[in-house]
DNA sequence: GCGCGTCCTTCCACTGACCGGAATCGTCGT
DNA sequence: ACGACGATTCCGGTCAGTGGAAGGACGCGC
C-alpha cells in the first residue's frame, strides 16, 4: 500500500527546484508544510529534499525552525557571470554618478521582457521609488527600460509593445507613442520618463555600451525634470562610458 | 550490460548539489566534461541533470556552450535573510560614510572562524585592498575581523588564536598579543590594524550592535593612520550607530 | 581532404533509490 | 487534558535514474 503516486515525468531534481523556487519577495521564510504546499509536493517528500539541502547550505533553518535561502546559495549567487561582472566594474562610476547628483541612481539590464536591476543606490530624497536589487519592473514604464528597449530585438519589442499596461495615469499605453518614443531614445541616446512609473517620479537614462552592443541601462531617478535634463545626460553619458570602457578593458584581460 | 553502478547512498539531489558546488570563485564557466569531473560524476549522468538545471534557470550556458551560474540563482541569493536585511538596512549608512571620506569601505560579519564582506564601496584611492562581496578573510588580520572576534564566543576566540596564519610581516601571530588587542577593542569599542593584511593598508573598524548583541561591523581601509584615527572612529560610530538604530526599528516593525 | 582528438548528445535495459500514505511524535493554545 | 497543527519516522512497491556504449559535431594539424 505504499509506491510511487508522483504524476510522471516528474524528476527528482525539479522538485528540489521546485523547493527552491517556492521562496520568493514575499517568501522569504516558509515553513515545512507551507514549503510543500507551494512547491506542489507532499510533506513527508518534502522534508527529506529540503533534509538534504538544509544539509548543503543551500537552505538554511532559523530559531523557530523555519526555511530560508542559505548562505551557500548566496555565495553561488555571487558568482553569476554576467551580473557580478558588469555590477563589480560599474560600481565606483555609479558612486561617482551618486556622489555628483545624490539622486538615485540605477543600473540595470534587460532580462526578457522585463527590467531587471542589478544595483541601486537609494537617493536621501523622498521621492518614490519602487525598484530595489534584483527586482523586475516592466519596459515600457521606466527609463533604463526605454533604453534597453529600444536596443532590443524586434520581436522583443513587438512582445512588449502588444501589451503596455497602465500603471500611472501618465504611462505610455499607445503603442504608436511608444515606438515614436523609442525612435527618439536611437537619436538622442538617451531615455525619459514622466511619473509613469510612479506619481512624483522622473527619470533619465543612458546605454552601456561593450563595443557597439548595448549591455546595460544606467538611470537616476529624480523629483522632477526642469531645465536641468542635460545636466542629467551629460553626468549619467559620462558615468555609462567610464563602464564602457571598464567593460571593454576587462573583456581583452581575462574572460 | 546497463545497470546501476553509483555508490550507494548518493542522492539524485545531493548530485545535482554537487554539480553547484563544482562553481567556485576561479571556476565561474565550465565544460560539461569539467563540471562532471569536479561532481564526480559520469558524463552522461552530469549531462542529464545538468539540463534540468538549465531548464530552471539554475544555471546557464554561455555563447561558447560552457555553463555558468544562473540569473536565477542570483535572484535566490539575494533572498537570503540576515546578509540582504542587514545589507539593504545598512546601504545608506555606507554611503554616507563614504561620502564622506572616500575611502573604501565595508560591513562584515563574522561566518564561522572567517569574516564575510557583505559590502563593499570602493574608495578610488589605490589602496590595496582584498576583500570582496562575499568574499571570506581571516579575522586576525583585518579590521572588522578583530571586532567581531572580540564580540564572538570564547571557543571561536580559542580556536581562531590557536592558527593565525602569517600574512604579512607585520600580521599579529602572537596569541598574547592578539588576545591583549582584543581586550582593548572590547574597552576602546574599535579596533584598528596596520598593514597587517596587504602591505599599505591600514584599516580602523567598529561593531555594529542589535540590542546589546554584535551582529556586524562596519570598517573602512585607508593607506595610513597617522592624526586621524579618532575622526575616523567617531564618522564610524556615528554610522555603526545609526546602523543599529534602524536594525532596532525593522526588528519591531515585521517579523 | 582526411584522420584524429575532444567534447557533446542520444540510447536503453537493469535495478536500488525514491515515493508518499499512514502512523507517531512534539508543541502549542485553550 | 485535549484537540489541532506541524514535524518526523516507517516501509514495501516500483519506476525514475543510471552510465557504458555508440554516434555526432566540431576544430586542428598535416
Amino acid at each position: 500500500m505504499a509506491g510511487r503516486l508522483s504524476t510522471p515525468g516528474t524528476t527528482v531534481t525539479s522538485r528540489a527546484l521546485a523547493l527552491l523556487g517556492a521562496f520568493d519577495e514575499d517568501h522569504r521564510r516558509l515553513t515545512l508544510t507551507e514549503l510543500a504546499a507551494r512547491a506542489g509536493l507532499p510533506v513527508p517528500t518534502a522534508h527529506r529534499l529540503v533534509g538534504e539541502l538544509v544539509a548543503w547550505g543551500a537552505l538554511a533553518r532559523d530559531p523557530r525552525g523555519r526555511f530560508a535561502i542559505g548562505r551557500r546559495l548566496w555565495d553561488l549567487g555571487l558568482l553569476a557571470p554576467v551580473q557580478t561582472g558588469l555590477r563589480q566594474l560599474a560600481s565606483p562610476y555609479l558612486h561617482d554618478l551618486y556622489g555628483a547628483t545624490l539622486d538615485t541612481v540605477h543600473l540595470a539590464v534587460r532580462d526578457g521582457l522585463e527590467v531587471l536591476y542589478l544595483d541601486r543606490l537609494a537617493g536621501n530624497t523622498s521621492v518614490p521609488v519602487v525598484s530595489d536589487i534584483g527586482s523586475r519592473l516592466p519596459m515600457h514604464s521606466t527609463g533604463v527600460g526605454k533604453v534597453l528597449l529600444a536596443h532590443a530585438p524586434p520581436e522583443v519589442q513587438a512582445d512588449v509593445l502588444s501589451d503596455l499596461r497602465r500603471i500611472t495615469p501618465y504611462t505610455v499605453v499607445q503603442p504608436g507613442t511608444l515606438r515614436r518614443q523609442l525612435a527618439r531614445v536611437l537619436r538622442d541616446d538617451y531615455a525619459t520618463t514622466v511619473e509613469e512609473m510612479s506619481l512624483g517620479a522622473c527619470s533619465v537614462a543612458v546605454p552601456i555600451r561593450a563595443g557597439s552592443d548595448v549591455v546595460a541601462a544606467l538611470g537616476i531617478v529624480v523629483p522632477g525634470l526642469r531645465n536641468d535634463r542635460a545636466k542629467y545626460v551629460a553626468a549619467l553619458q559620462v558615468a555609462a562610458q567610464g563602464v564602457g570602457r571598464a567593460l571593454a578593458a576587462a573583456r581583452r584581460d581575462p574572460s
